[in-house]
DNA sequence: GCAAAAGTGTTAACTGTACACCCATGT
DNA sequence: ACATGGGTGTACAGTTAACACTTTTGC
């Protein structure tokens, strides 16, 4: 027989509180990137009384903008703080939600949640994405589910709760038509990086193996880059210069993007 | 002293059984755009009874789309349906709410909104924007506000309420990075139009002027026009051909976008 | 016939793409 | 020394931008 636990307060408080403390029926979801050993993958919680991954995600407090939550669950999440992320979609099905996976969590403690409580109606949530340097990850402990964050292969998200392989996918069509003409690697690769570990990316990202001499070439001419006089040691084969990225340039193609359009 | 009007059951069932009805504390409001006379315009709600315009808009069914909700604003304001509408962004900064404004609107039937009441609280309202014809809008009196809709020059779009204007800014925006990858115009001119009219859209979303030669070549070049045998005659000058948009192609780049970018 | 607007064509500049060649490093 | 990956250069093709000329129409 299974052994029954305590209640962690804040998860209790949930229940009982929760309505007064946020915005009812209304959620973020994050997903958030990180690009190590040239495969991109996404910070998912598993969810073991359901057996499924879950993206991280939390309420918005009242009197709380949308972003500071999001913000909020990614540094609950990874520690980072100050970190890129961006809206993405709304994603309002009403049968997205769904209310057994509540139910499940706190079947565990033997609490069976009444319908009437503001967490079995229907949620709304906002997508964000957040893209991370995955060395700077610490994956800490949440006290809501006392369970890490993974990281998990984009190619292996099958197996996700409710809606939460569509969010990831929007997220990355998002990312990838973003590519275009939005500056990309400030957040996932370290601070130094090689041109070689910059085009991986692009490549993993797009799905799609590029040119060298022209991958280089162009995201020279974007003039983000700063070129070191270092180089990356130690691998085979001729030693790559590493790279930064010039943050006031970088910053303003964020902004501007990386083509004048018309 | 003013008269004393008799309030409108839906409007006394909005205060009363909102709460009931609609999901809590969020709202959608719509950038609607419509092209006249080389003149881009929106709709927008004259509230007389604090002398601001606003964007129509509304709240969002329990178990209704947020999507659905948006169309149903829009086809209660303008009487159009299936027309292209797209979600741009949330907006949830927690000042944004003034419930001085639902008082003031039922202060004229002589009634103060409790505190409590759930329209007092903080929305947080997603942003849509949709293109219009502006020949085939008729605006209707909407049931709430017993009022009009009116289009207004988007040059003159200050003393909105609220954080209408930045709202009408963000679509305005969202609209002319779109332009560069979306087709666009199926919705703002009427069906049979010509390459100039076409060009005059573009150039006043762009505000600047285009080169005539390139933009028809460049246009014909998507190929989602079809040339027709007719010209548009009655003007001075010489006649343009006049065109329609290829239905299927229209679509079809809508979804894949102008070009295949990498 | 003239001014203004529209249709069609041409050329030069630029950008992107496909390659070729050389260099550095570990085995 | 050679295989492999990285740095640099060039030439061609395709695209974009700039501009000239002709046609139609109302006054």
């Amino acid at each position: 027989m299974a052994k029954k636990l305590t209640i962690h307060p804040a998860l209790k408080q949930l229940l009982e509180k929760g309505d007064k403390q946020f915005q009812s029926g209304l959620s973020v979801d994050c997903v958030i990137f990180g690009f190590h050993e040239n495969v991109l993958k996404i910070l998912a919680l598993d969810v073991k009384y359901i057996n499924k991954w879950a993206l991280p995600g939390g309420f918005i407090k009242i009197n709380e903008p949308v972003e500071q939550a999001a913000a909020r669950v990614l540094q609950e999440r990874t520690g980072v703080n100050n970190i890129f992320l961006q809206q993405f979609e709304v994603f309002s099905n009403p049968t997205r939600s769904d209310a057994s996976v509540h139910q499940s969590r706190y079947k565990e403690f033997g609490i069976k949640i009444p319908k009437d409580n503001w967490l079995m109606q229907r949620f709304i949530t906002i997508g964000y994405f957040a893209l991370i340097d995955f060395t700077e990850v610490k994956t800490t402990e949440s006290k809501m589910d006392a369970e890490y964050c993974e990281w998990i292969d984009i190619s292996k998200l099958d197996n996700m709760m409710m809606d939460h392989q569509a969010i990831v996918l929007k997220a990355l069509e998002t990312l990838r038509t973003q590519l275009a003409y939005t500056p990309i690697g400030k957040n996932l690769l370290p601070k130094k990086f090689t041109m070689p570990e910059l085009q991986k990316l692009y490549e993993t990202i797009l799905d799609k193996k590029l040119d060298r001499r022209n991958f280089q070439r162009r995201m020279l001419g974007f003039g983000i880059l700063n070129k070191l006089n270092e180089t990356r040691k130690g691998g085979a084969h001729k030693a790559p210069f590493l790279y930064t990225f010039n943050d006031k340039k970088y910053q303003r193609a964020l902004k501007e993007g990386l083509y004048g359009s018309w």
